[in-house]
DNA sequence: AAAATATGATGAGCGGCACTCACTTATGAG
DNA sequence: CTCATAAGTGAGTGCCGCTCATCATATTTT
């Protein structure tokens, strides 16, 4: 019968080919729902010919993960040159990390949930990237710090931990498919919760709490019912919002 | 030949020791290291043995897993309770969470890179007790809110993402055994952070003698408050079952 | 005590899937 | 046209989680 042979291809148009169904069957499936069968048929070649070009299937998804980083990072540097103070800076690197996530959920669980797990990691360029990455923070905290903007007495590690766990932590009932988040809102309260965890304290605001709750009463006592007025609001709001993780 | 039949145990027992050695097993090898081969050889049954307790591989993790953390979690509440202060209660969760896993980290592995990421995740009793330990976070916060020692601005779930999310990716690199870190420094720095980014400021801070009307108008927020007030207590005495979000 | 019932345990075997390899065929340089 | 080279093939292999017909032992019944 007509045993139809594919066209042979130059061996990079075949790597780009084969690597493009990959990360759609991927993002689609997931990592192990994803078959090396399907991927092949899909690109048209047989399941032998992908080990031509790639040892296994993890080494594949590594390939097109870090194709897939370098472009999401490709135009990162060129949108940080251009933002002044630190709060812009800190708050585009927390808005970015974000968006990404949101813009591209599929991709992210696979680099989340198992890329990352795996010991081939550290010799990834996804892991040389994300490590270039997430220096920039260290970079902007470090020069607030020098410049007396923040406080010098807490470990920058830290503060990358939090901003980058805390994105994590927060996308993940989204990336389970199971709920929304919005990159603005959620970049607003990172960015509030740690500038205001590293702020330096201005000379006047040294004050003992005691003395200036007694120098303005009134005023406390609003702030404290307005405290109050709204945590009750957001709780009768929320009955019918979806749970949280 | 001696056909060397096991013993016959009830089944709470062999249940009970099946679990035992696939403990072991997962924490030394990894998940899908570990093979129900050598679970059932070390356990002293065939592999089809397993089958009976167990539908599969995964919900013997799962098992194991549930067990494990109800051990964890069993005297949490007492030590909570102990505690005063929304500083040293904050310190206590976070430092908590990072013994936990210092002191675990190959069953923590086995949580974060496998059962969490499967879609039977959600009914599991893991999930529910995380779930649990989590809102002791939002509890303690909220109260702090409601006494006004923190601002109110930021919302609640935020700051869980913050510390939880914070907490993991600060223990990366020890799960995957290629450093240490300490539960002590880490729970102080987390907690300083956090704290400071929360705290309410003083009343001088937050108003400026000279602008205290621009910056917080009392007139509106007393009119807020009173509306508030009003609208609670037409919908009032009925259950105030305020979830956590 | 013997028979009947219930249930713990077996182990050969199956199905799915990543991966291999001896072999075939298109291509382009000489 | 010829032949070396590299692209592509597909039947086959090994691993591993999982099944099921069958057996054996503890327990209950008569």
């Amino acid at each position: 019968m007509s045993t139809k042979r594919r066209a042979r291809l130059p061996r990079e148009r075949r790597m780009r080919e084969i690597m493009q169904v990959a990360e759609q069957v991927f993002r689609d499936k997931g990592y192990s729902e994803a078959l090396t069968a399907e991927i092949a048929a899909r690109a048209g070649v047989v399941e032998g010919t992908i080990y031509r070009y790639f040892p296994g299937k993890r080494e594949l998804l590594i390939r097109v993960v870090e194709q897939w980083y370098e472009r999401i990072l490709a135009d990162y540097d060129q949108q940080l040159r251009v933002l002044q103070g630190t709060r812009a800076r800190l708050r585009f690197l927390i808005w970015r990390h974000l968006t990404v996530i949101h813009n591209d959920p599929g991709m992210c669980r696979l680099i989340f949930n198992q890329l990352r797990v795996w010991p081939e990691y550290r010799r990834t360029t996804v892991f040389d990237l994300t490590r270039e990455y997430t220096r920039r923070t260290l970079e902007i905290v470090q020069q607030a710090v020098e410049r007396g903007e923040f406080r010098a007495d807490l470990p920058l590690r830290i503060v990358r931990d939090m901003i980058y766990g805390g994105v994590e932590h927060h996308t993940w009932v989204y990336l389970r498919g199971e709920g929304d988040f919005s990159p603005d809102a959620a970049a607003d309260a990172m960015t509030e919760l740690v500038y205001r965890g590293l702020a330096a304290p201005a000379a006047d605001q040294l004050l003992p709490t005691s003395r200036a709750a007694e120098a303005f009463p009134a005023e406390a006592a609003l702030q404290r019912l307005e405290a109050v007025a709204q945590r009750l609001e957001q709780s009768a709001g929320a009955r019918t919002v979806h749970r949280a993780e």
